[in-house]
RNA sequence: GCCGAUGUAGCUCAGCUGGCUAGAGCAGCUGAUUUGUAAUCAGCAGGUCGUGGGUUCGAGUCCCUCCAUCGGCUCCA
């Protein structure tokens, strides 16, 4: 017998050699219905593995992260049993579970596999999947593993085993189909139900653009068509929130082949939302002992040979303008950090003066591979709300908390709950990719995993993630579609005062090294817009949203005390414009709501005499007239309880 | 940059296997209507079908080049 301890910490006796499926029918029917794969002692198991000595067991289900990852898992094994039987030239590499589906990726060899071929592999899996073949693992020793991958010519398997530890290599079958595999299954194919391919796509084998590129086919399953149909629904509805979709349906900015790809156009609405963006950001900055500094759009090449970015990006830049007479080299403004070293260089500065904080809305250029632009999330013209602050090495905790506290502050400001910090450090394989001393990136990596930790950061660490020059904390926020993008960036740097020769007396009379801290609460602001628009769906906070207010008469005899409470509206700060198109009020109320403005005010007859407003809100619709002083009061105090989050 | 897909009026789309002057809705303009909480009616105008080549008696439709966009990969100072 053996004993199992379960999760709320009781333990039931059962005979050697049970399995998780069989414990869970001991519980009862419902669960061992919807188990899916399990744990035990802290080990993947598969639901049908016997048990044969003592430990804690969990049992996983659809609603658990786990369920899903086996369930996912298992049907990636069947898309590459699918594969096989339309494809029987396909090599297959690998295949994992991601965070919604899973994908497999395929050497096609001279084939071509585009999504017109999704809808027949789909039939064959369904096909596979009713067959309710049970999966079942089976340990291999390597020589074996190698002579059957080589027998069926795949290269890419041989390469995987040959560097797996011979005794921890296994496989899993099911039908006739086996796979090169460390286990995690759903019982048998049956549980599968609905199975959508959702792209092909170009990968390259092990993320290595050097090596050959194979097809990846993406996919979603369910165990209930039902999820599969909401699953979709919902894909289509974040779709609505895209802000390429909204941008262009709010006037907010356009794109023009002539003046080129990936660099934005600010219409009217999306320059004053950004300009309200930014007065946001710079009041905040003043508080925190900022100054606002500028600097030029182009610097000599010197500049970047100094910085170092010229080695690192020289060649995968726009190229560097020539002067008519000299022949001097100028490059585009890549970043600020170079320019704004030279501004702390202009003088001497002594340790009573630090920290310095130079901050400026600086627009920089940068030469994005074409397939990479996207939207205002990656573009090759953009603004970034930079900042350098110089200081002493012991006030580096201290500024790179109150950084923090900035960016946390405009986060929350603008409704991201939903955040990861990620502390990116060096990727200790590929030192050659990084400038500066070990000894200067241990205590920049150090500051920041500190401050991380005081700050009581929920974080994760990605090695290979930091910038050349220094390590990152990066604040990740997720767009319509789950794909996470960076906004706010704090970064720590050694190097450039180095490479700068920056320095300060000490009241040691002696120079010192400053360190610099670069950071950017927004990120940038086409990226910010981006993912604000997304995350609102278009329905930006009050104090942001580029019309507050769209008076709608009721018909054109109403103009004049339109125009009257218009007046009133604007000399209390209030963004209002009217519409005064000959149209029915049904029609002027649709497009207000489509154009998502917050507040409509409705004016004909009867308000005119009365002197007051009949109010809709593009949530609640109509909610009846008020005396425009009233209405003048409520919406101050609404956008005074946004704006109070101007104190820091 | 790579793999795959797409590109028809300002916007959203139709146009079957190549066949006469390329269609619709919305937006625009003109006129009628003067409207009470999500689309008033009528008329007009608007496209060298992304670009350049080719096949063909004939190309929006087939083939190639380039450009742009979309989904990924790689990259992201």
């Amino acid at each position: 017998m053996i004993e199992i301890r379960f999760p709320d910490q009781s333990v039931r006796t059962y005979k050697k050699g049970a399995t998780p499926l069989e414990i869970a029918q001991s519980i009862s029917e419902g669960l061992a219905r919807n188990v899916l794969s399990a744990s035990f002692n802290g080990a993947t198991v598969e639901a049908t593995t016997p048990l044969e000595i003592d430990g804690s067991l969990q049992l996983f289900t659809w609603n658990d992260d786990e369920g899903k990852a086996a369930f996912w898992h298992s049907s990636a094994h069947i898309l590459a049993q699918s594969l096989l039987a339309l494809y029987p030239k396909a090599k297959l590499t690998i295949g994992p579970a991601i965070e919604n589906g899973f994908y497999y990726d395929v050497d096609f060899g001279e084939d071509s596999f585009s999504d017109k071929d999704l809808p027949a592999l789909e039939k064959q899996f369904l096909a596979f999947a009713r067959e309710k073949f049970a999966f079942s693992m089976r340990s291999s020793s390597k020589a074996d593993a190698l002579a059957f991958y080589k027998a069926e010519n795949n290269p890419y398997k041989v390469e995987l085993i040959e560097n797996l530890e011979d005794g921890s290599i296994s496989f899993c079958d099911h039908a006739d189909f086996t796979d090169l595999c460390r286990g995690g299954h759903i019982p048998h194919t049956g549980f599968v139900k609905a199975i959508k391919l959702l792209s092909v796509a170009g990968a390259y084998w092990r993320g290595d653009e050097t090596k050959p590129q194979l097809t990846r086919i993406y996919g979603i399953s369910f165990p209930k068509q039902k999820e599969l149909t909401e699953y979709l629904a919902l894909l289509e509805e974040a779709k609505k929130r895209d802000h390429r979709k909204l941008g262009k349906e709010l006037d907010l900015f356009t794109f023009s082949k002539k003046v080129g790809q990936g660099l934005p156009l600010w219409l009217p609405k999306g320059a004053a939302l950004r300009e309200r963006l930014e007065n946001f950001l710079k009041e905040a900055q003043k508080k925190a002992g900022y100054e606002q500094v500028i600097s030029p759009h182009i610097g000599n090449k010197e500049l970047y040979m100094t910085s170092g970015h010229y080695e690192k990006y020289g060649a995968d830049s726009f190229q560097p303008i020539h002067t008519p007479a000299e022949g001097e080299e100028f490059l585009l403004k890549p970043m600020n950090c170079p320019h704004h070293c030279e501004i702390y260089n202009a003088r001497q500065w002594s340790y009573k003066d630090l920290p310095k904080r130079y901050a400026e809305f600086g627009t920089v250029y940068r030469y994005e591979q074409s397939g990479e632009l996207h939207g205002l999330t990656r573009v090759r013209g953009f603004t970034q709300d930079d900042a350098h602050i110089f200081c002493m090495p012991n006030q580096l905790d201290e500024e790179f908390k109150k950084v923090i506290d900035l960016v946390l502050y405009v986060f929350s400001s603008l409704g991201f709950e939903d955040f990861t910090a990620q502390v990116s450090l060096r990727d200790p394989e590929k030192p050659e990719k990084y400038i500066g001393s070990d000894e200067n990136w241990d205590l920049a990596e150090q500051a920041i995993l500190n401050a991380t930790k005081e700050k009581d950061l929920n974080y994760v660490v990605e090695y290979g993630e930091a910038a050349f020059y220094g390590p990152k904390l990066d604040f990740m926020v997720k767009d319509a579609l789950g794909r996470k993008w960076q906004l706010g960036t704090i970064q720590v740097d050694y190097n450039l005062p180095e490479r700068f020769e920056l320095t300060y007396k000490g009241s040691d009379n002696e120079l010192h090294r400053p360190v610099m801290i670069h950071r950017a609460p927004f990120g940038s602001l086409e990226r910010f817009v981006a993912i604000l628009l997304e995350h609102t769906g278009g329905n930006f906070p009050l104090w942001l949203t580029p019309e507050q207010v769209i008076i709608l008469s009721v018909s054109e005899k109403y103009e004049k005390y339109a125009e009257k409470v218009s007046n009133q509206l604007k000399n209390n700060e209030i963004r209002a414009l009217i519409d005064n198109r000959n149209e029915t009020i049904g029609k002027k109320i649709r497009d207000a709501q489509l154009s998502k403005f917050p507040y409509m005010l409705i004016v004909g007859e009867k308000e005119a005499t009365e002197n007051t407003v009949s109010v809709r809100n593009r949530v609640d619709g109509d909610t009846g007239s008020l005396t425009l002083e009233t209405f003048l009061e409520k919406i101050q105090a609404e956008i005074n309880a946004s704006s109070s989050k101007f104190e820091i």
